[in-house]
DNA sequence: CTGAAAGCGCTTACAG
DNA sequence: CTGAAAGCGCTTACAG
């Protein structure tokens, strides 16, 4: 392989030592460039040579617009989830004539060299899908004078960003209520972590469908987990070993949902005969699990969309509408849930 | 909602008017916006409040050095593919100290405005993901001297253009080889597109595996579809009304083995019992799959990650190694592949 | 087709 | 703490 660290830095030429290696003044350089077209084509070819041999990377100069870009930054990339959010943020900022430039901050180094270079590459604002600003970081970003918004903000709620997320105490709702109306009683619910608002919200509006069904809370079944397909199958393989099974499982998203399935797989359940599984989210691979999942959609392209806008608002100086933005949340009925298996 | 469409090139503040409002000269404003702190308190913050209310952005002035970017362009951004690519592509060229601006070129629009922005924004390179380049689009990034990559070439090898790919032939005979070693001597493949060099590789490593162990070639269980989940479940209802059923089927990528799962799972197969299958890409929810799915692992992020180094390399006027780099794949068993049931 | 001149928007010593 | 001056790397009329 090609192998380089860090090369990037090396002195760069310039225009000029271009134009003096070719023997040619900077203005016939500059016109080669921008491909004007009143240049011999000896000379053109001579100067492109030159251009290619240094790899000659023109800076900034007179009058010259930054590029319209703005930063998409996740945590870690993995997953469908990140797809449909890169997805939704790339068409939205495209029809605003910005490009997208991503960034993940697993570690700490990043967080610095991302930070530096905000400024010099002239990002018009950010969109953060991290689950918690260190106050530091926001401290900074305030000093850049830049839009921020959170999207799905997953800590607290913090009054200077702006935020864009989805009814999860809804969906919660609905997607416990739809097991309810199934005739579960039955139901277990798996979390993400603790401190994660919207998968705290999500367990909550299961409790608020258990409690308006007055059916009693059994804390057995209220498990929490990383949003994971592994955490998913780690707490459904405990759920399923408990001595009084339950007969639905509430996931706290659709990668968890999977590992519930798994699960249900190792230990010969059928779904949705022995156990039913709603997921959340509704990510592209949910239509295709054995069975086909029931889950709670979240549209996770309007609400990145909703943030490029906000970024442009913010941009012009207008006032962000609201601080916090909830998107709707919706019930999508699939083949994963059904009845509960009359008791023996 | 906030609505506007490609207000993105309104008039722009400079710092000479910021400098004229509030009543000081350009180099404090300057100052200001490089976080310099020889500025008095009250300056600085009269200078911030204005450079909030008109969303001021610098231009690009003496001697800074463009941002160092690189771009990964892809057709269309959707499934997990498309995820562990970009994952791969951010790591590398973190690692290197650039950034990655993502674009898809669904439609000719965009391309335009992709070629017009690429130079104003100063990338470094660009990553090809797209199917099929345009004659006259390859000739526009000729002109721009840019370094151009392209990974896992879809369509005829363009001699300019350096690529990046997989051996998909020896990955075709290896699922193939791996189905007839465990008995089967029916065994259907779907290919994608019959113009993508990468999917009539892997199907002609299939048809390379049985022909070595003696087995004839039924034209009938050589199926072209899609890509997606969709063109996988097409084509394995297809293969699965025959009258003389295949007992495996090698899909061209996972997600089209997906919907061969679907297929089977439709019409009350059981896998690996019934029916055996082999996806290829070893996508993350390959391995959550019901069953877990066996399939070619492509290692997309060394690819990627690969085409990073390249760009860099390419533009320190280095010459590129070899104009086809193919990287090794390798079969990974699961639970989706087994013997064939004896006849009966 | 070529280049001298003016100028853009910024930054950076440096003098006060 | 502030700003006049010099200067960077480029582009754009415009004259030859």
């Amino acid at each position: 392989m090609v192998a380089r660290r860090r090369a990037v830095r090396t002195e760069r030429v310039t225009a000029a030592q271009i134009a003096a290696e070719s023997g040619v003044s900077v203005s016939t350089v500059s016109k080669v460039l921008n491909g004007r077209h009143d240049v011999s084509a000896s000379t053109r070819r001579r100067i492109e040579e030159l251009i290619r041999q240094h790899g000659y990377q023109p800076r900034a100069g007179r009058n010259e617009d930054r590029p319209a870009l703005v930063d998409l930054v996740f945590d870690h990339i993995n997953t469908e989830w990140a797809t449909e959010i890169i997805r939704g943020a790339v068409a939205a900022a495209q029809a605003e004539g910005l490009a997208v430039v991503l960034t993940s901050l697993s570690d700490g180094d990043e967080r610095e060299h991302w930070l530096r270079d905000l400024r010099t590459r002239g990002t018009r604002g950010v969109i953060m899908m991290v689950p918690q600003l260190e106050t530091r970081t926001r401290a900074e970003l305030r000093e850049l004078a830049l839009p921020l918004i959170a999207v799905d903000p997953h800590g607290d709620p913090d009054p200077d960003v702006v935020t864009v997320g989805a009814t999860n105490w809804s969906g919660g709702l609905a997607a416990t209520r739809h097991l309810v109306e199934l005739g579960h009683r039955r139901i277990a619910v798996i979390g993400g972590h603790r401190d994660m608002m919207c998968s705290r919200a999500r367990v909550d509006g299961h409790r608020a469908a258990l409690e308006t069904a007055g059916i009693p809370i059994d804390p057995a079944l209220v498990r929490w987990a990383n949003f994971e397909v592994e955490g998913g199958l780690a707490a459904a393989t405990e759920l399923l070993a408990l001595p009084d099974l339950p007969t639905a499982i509430f996931a706290g998203n659709d990668l968890q949902a999977l590992g519930v399935l798994e699960a249900a797989r190792l230990r010969g359940l059928r779904i949705p005969d022995d156990l039913s599984v709603v997921g959340f989210d509704d990510l592209l691979i949910s239509r295709w699990t054995s069975p086909p999942m029931t889950t709670v959609h979240q549209p996770l392209g309007e609400m990145v969309s909703t943030a490029v806008q906000l970024v442009l608002a913010l941009g012009r100086g207008e006032a962000a509408p609201h601080h916090g933005i909830e998107l709707a949340t919706s019930l999508v009925v699939r083949e994963s849930t059904g009845p509960p298996r009359p008791a023996r």
